[in-house]
DNA sequence: TCTGGGGTCCTAGGACCC
DNA sequence: TCTGGGGTCCTAGGACCC
């Protein structure tokens, strides 16, 4: 048996990504406490003598999460995800920005068009992060490294860190550990040295749950996992993840770059800025929903696909979750089928409590094919659907 | 400080068919 | 009438990621 191929693995991931498109648009704020994750209101006001106005952390009042915040901000303890109002709490003066999505985008292009001026071997995971197979690119990994963030930075003026390793695993982690602005080259041999005394949380795949379940074990960092019995790991996790805990503890991750993929599902949900009572607030709830189904239908028709299964959420006060789906005989995309399957759905929920979160859903997704673009849903779906409206 | 929105993948049970 | 498997589809929930 030959040994598999020794590969060459890049993980590019900008640095504070939306803080940092902001800061190319207000420099005024470089080296400030600044927190991306307002709305509307957040925008920034233009004085008559030319400078601007900008929220303070301090005056908001809602339901958001922090999307991102500088590293000035995180030196206060403000991380992405954070409640907004707990923010305000630890960094009051902080500068609050609203979140735009078609800046990031086209900073996100532009980012990765650079990239790809060296290999076209990329697979994306998101607005801010690539893998990149460099196993066929001509250089050393350091030097190949540095060419491909000065790409960036002259594309975008935005800096990026970048692990090169043999496989996606270690140079996830990898460009983690410079952050930011860094590089960082790992082999196997580094293994013992830089990848087993992280904790375990930090791979991809060991999320809050898991980790809390190895802390039970007395497993907290990634060299304690390789040194784990692995009938242990089994009686907790299953076969299935154990396995896959005791080899990516090794560093062993086989995964190939994947260039292209098809979307899976199309999705929108709101949270509501208080619970929603299910009678009372009928005329909210109703038009909120047909609203989302008009999104979720639009974003099917720009994007060319229909879908046979159709979804709702509904996420309670008590954040408990709870999801209805259907599958039709053919593909939907518009506004009135998508509502009418949501209806369907909703009728098979008990609405028992008040009413946090409604999402949208429209998955099994086919692409409407060029001799027939409007995709198997020409009109409203009549007949032997289970629907009754 | 009560915790967004858009996704993917996995598991598991039941229906249904051969 | 009872007993099986295997395969696929559907549905619901949950973990996880950016």
């Amino acid at each position: 048996m030959n040994p598999p191929p020794l590969r060459r693995i890049a993980h590019v991931d900008m640095d504070a990504f939306y803080a940092s498109v902001e800061l190319l648009r207000y420099p005024e704020l470089r080296g400030k406490p600044v927190v991306i994750g307002g709305g509307r209101n957040a925008t920034p006001e233009l004085r008559p003598d030319g400078t601007r106005r900008f929220a303070r952390l301090r005056d908001y009042a809602g339901r958001g999460v922090v999307t991102t915040s500088t590293y000035e901000a995180r030196a206060f303890g403000v991380f992405s995800a954070m409640g907004m109002m707990k923010a305000a709490q630890l960094a009051p003066d902080a500068i609050l920005l609203p979140t735009d999505f078609d800046s990031y985008r086209r900073y996100s292009r532009l980012f990765k068009d650079a990239v790809r001026t060296f290999t076209d071997r990329i697979e994306d995971r998101g607005i801010d992060e690539i893998f990149v197979d460099l196993t066929l690119v001509e250089g050393e990994s350091r030097s190949l490294g540095l060419r491909i963030k000065n790409a960036v930075r002259e594309a975008t003026g935005l800096t990026c860190s970048i692990a090169i390793a043999p496989n996606k695993l270690l140079a996830k982690i990898g460009s983690e550990l410079d952050k930011p602005d860094g590089l960082t080259i790992l082999s196997m041999s580094d293994l013992e040295s830089r990848i087993w005394p992280l904790a375990a949380k930090k791979v991809n795949g060991i999320g809050p749950r898991a980790s809390e379940r190895l802390a039970e074990l007395g497993i907290s960092t990634v060299g304690d996992l390789a040194r784990a019995d692995l009938g242990l790991l089994q009686e907790s996790f299953g076969r299935t993840y154990a396995a896959w805990l005791a080899r990516i503890a090794h560093g062993l991750d086989d995964r190939e770059v994947v260039v292209s993929s098809e979307p899976k599902s199309m999705s929108r949900e709101t949270t509501f800025e208080r619970d929603m009572h299910v009678e009372r607030d009928r005329a909210v709830l109703t038009p909120a929903l047909t609203q989302l189904c008009e999104r979720v239908a639009d974003d099917l028709d720009r994007k060319g696909y229909c879908g046979r299964t159709v979804g709702v959420k509904v996420k309670f006060a008590d954040f408990k979750i709870v999801t209805r789906d259907i599958s039709l005989p053919v593909g939907v995309r518009d506004t009135a089928n998508i509502r009418r399957a949501v209806g369907a759905c909703l009728k098979r929920i008990e609405l028992d409590r008040r009413i946090r979160l409604i999402g949208v859903r429209v998955s099994a997704l086919e692409r409407r094919s060029a001799d027939n673009p409007d995709g198997p849903d020409t009109g409203p779906i009549q007949g032997e659907l289970p629907f009754d409206c």
